[in-house]
RNA sequence: GGUCCCAUCGUCAAGCGGUUAAGACACCACCCUUUCAAGGUGGUUUCAGCGGUUCGAAUCCGCUUGGGACUACCA
């Protein structure tokens, strides 16, 4: 069987959609299943988007997500140049033999709108796209607007009442008619050729054998199909791939941007989430396994995906799930990654909380479904206001405020005589005066961690809170609940 | 407008002529518990509509409706 090589893309704009990367990590899941090439090529034949240190954004992505690619510009593999602004001659050479062959021609029309105007609608029968005006040119004319140096550019010659028929892997067969088509330019006047044609040339000269796209790509591929005609090449197969949409505040889809949240990695990054959550995730958004497992290494999805899984609908970017995913791979950390992947999150915590991190971080683990709630996590260290007085009843503990009242004012010099203020210590003293009232010692707690934090819900039990907030703090704390109890009963 | 594509719980999805229509997220309840989370158990919720074909349709066909993409010297 011939080796498989799949392809990603990108064009360098300067920041990776997530959509984008999910294509990628298809091609790259494709060409390692098959035991094949995963090429990485630059499509930057728009010089006016060009963005300075955009293609450093996706060396930086792949590198990150370990999607390794197996030739590119950085890795010859004899197909180079990988990227298309150094392809130009390339390009240019298979324009012509088009010309040639009488399956494209020189347009001189300029960009502007009157020439593309209604005058010359009626000669050709549509009402879109190009007029053709430039399509029956004879040779004559041709050569002296070249000799004139007129501005060209070279379109492609869209057969007249034909119909083109392509294979998708995903969706089957295709058929459309040609005149519907648009005679697209394939070289624009700077010399560069659009994405239309490059990546056709390129996909050929490359030996991609799989094409591995996002949908919106779909109605382009009969011109595409086209193209490989004309020159007689075998086009590759191609897998269209559902987009990913995201929910408007008014209840409508459409494509995710990004007003639905962060949409680049970088960005998701930043928010605190891990690539291989990220990838988890996206990996199962428009292709699925067809087992019950979710969590998935980048070696399993490998190894399980083809085609087969993919699906045409689109799907809607559900951020919840993502959490789920990023909450699964943050507390299958070892306490050092998390330590290490929490460092930037910490900065603005209270030093007092910085100092206790070590302690601290094995609470927010499991705790928290992005790094970038740890500092909502540990508000209450910092920041305490009174809060409801109906907290501190709590029926599983048989408790009502009055009780409350009186824990909290019994416990409160046994708190004041600890020395060393640990975890261990506060929850001895806890402990004991529990055992001596014969409390379940929820009982002792419950009053102690709302009293101290101001929170029903914590990071923590009663005594890693205590100690979190410090003893000067504590009591200070529990002593304001105890007053303000003693107000309102 | 034209062309093309799509349609199973709120979301991701399995299903590919005969199933009690999987599973996951979310949600709810209960259990466990030193709170919360996690974990365990259970539950609510889905075949867009209408016609065919068939002994039998979520599965095949048609229409309707709804959604999306494309319609650039952008990719």
């Amino acid at each position: 069987m011939k080796e498989v090589r799949t392809r990603f893309a990108p064009s360098p704009t300067g920041y990776m959609h997530i959509g984008n990367l999910r294509t990628a990590l298809y091609a790259y899941l494709y060409a390692k299943h098959f035991d094949g090439k995963f090429v990485l090529r630059i499509e930057d034949t728009d010089q006016k988007r060009f963005v300075k240190g955009a293609t450093e954004v996706i060396y930086d992505t792949l590198k990150t997500t370990k999607l390794i690619h197996d030739e590119g510009p950085d890795k010859d593999g004899g197909y180079g140049p990988y990227v298309q602004s150094e392809r130009k001659e390339i390009y240019k050479k298979y324009a012509l033999e088009l010309v040639e062959k009488g399956y494209a021609y020189y347009c001189f029309c300029g960009q502007n709108e009157e020439e593309h105007g209604e005058d010359a609608e009626q000669e050709v029968e549509q009402t879109y796209g190009y007029n053709r005006h430039c399509r029956n040119l004879s040779k004559e004319e041709v050569e002296a607007n070249l000799k004139a140096g007129k501005s060209y550019v070279i379109r492609q010659k869209i057969p007249i009442d034909e119909t083109v028929t392509f294979h998708d892997e995903v969706y089957g067969d295709i058929t459309v008619e040609t005149n519907t088509l648009d005679d697209q330019i394939l070289l624009k006047s700077d010399g560069m050729p659009t994405y239309n044609f490059a990546n056709v040339i390129d996909d050929h000269l490359m030996n991609i054998t799989h094409i591995i796209r996002g949908k919106e790509y779909i109605s382009s591929t009969p011109k595409y199909q086209l193209l490989y005609n004309a020159f007689g090449w075998e086009s590759p197969k191609t897998m269209h791939v559902s987009t990913i949409m995201g929910k408007n505040a008014d209840g409508t889809v459409s494509k995710l941007s990004k007003r639905h949240g962060s949409v680049s990695f970088a960005k998701l990054l930043e928010e605190g989430y891990l690539p291989e959550a990220v990838l988890n995730y996206i990996a199962l958004l428009g292709w699925s396994p067809k087992m019950e497992q979710e969590i998935f290494s980048l070696e399993e999805l490998a190894k399980l995906f083809t085609e087969d899984g993919l699906v045409k609908t689109n799907a809607i970017f559900d951020y919840k799930k993502l959490d789920w995913f990023n909450n699964h791979y943050i507390s299958n950390l070892s306490h050092e990654e998390f330590v290490e992947h929490s460092k930037k999150y910490i900065e603005t915590l209270p030093q007092d909380l910085k100092d206790k991190w070590d302690f601290a971080s094995t609470l927010a683990q499991g705790r928290i479904d992005k790094f970038s709630q740890i500092a909502e996590l540990f508000d209450f260290v910092e920041n305490y206001e009174d809060f409801d007085l109906m907290e501190l009843e709590n029926k599983k503990n048989k408790l009502d405020k009055q009780q409350s009242l009186e824990i909290l004012k019994e416990i409160l010099p046994q708190l004041e005589n600890i020395e060393d203020w640990t975890v261990e210590n506060i929850n001895k003293v806890a402990q004991d005066y529990a055992t001596q009232k014969e409390y379940k010692i929820g009982k002792v707690m419950w009053p102690l961690r709302v009293a101290v934090t101001g929170k029903v819900v914590t990071p923590g039990g009663g005594g890693e809170m205590l100690y979190l907030v410090g003893k000067e703090k504590s009591v200070e704390r529990i002593n304001k609940t105890i007053e303000r109890l003693l107000k309102e009963i």
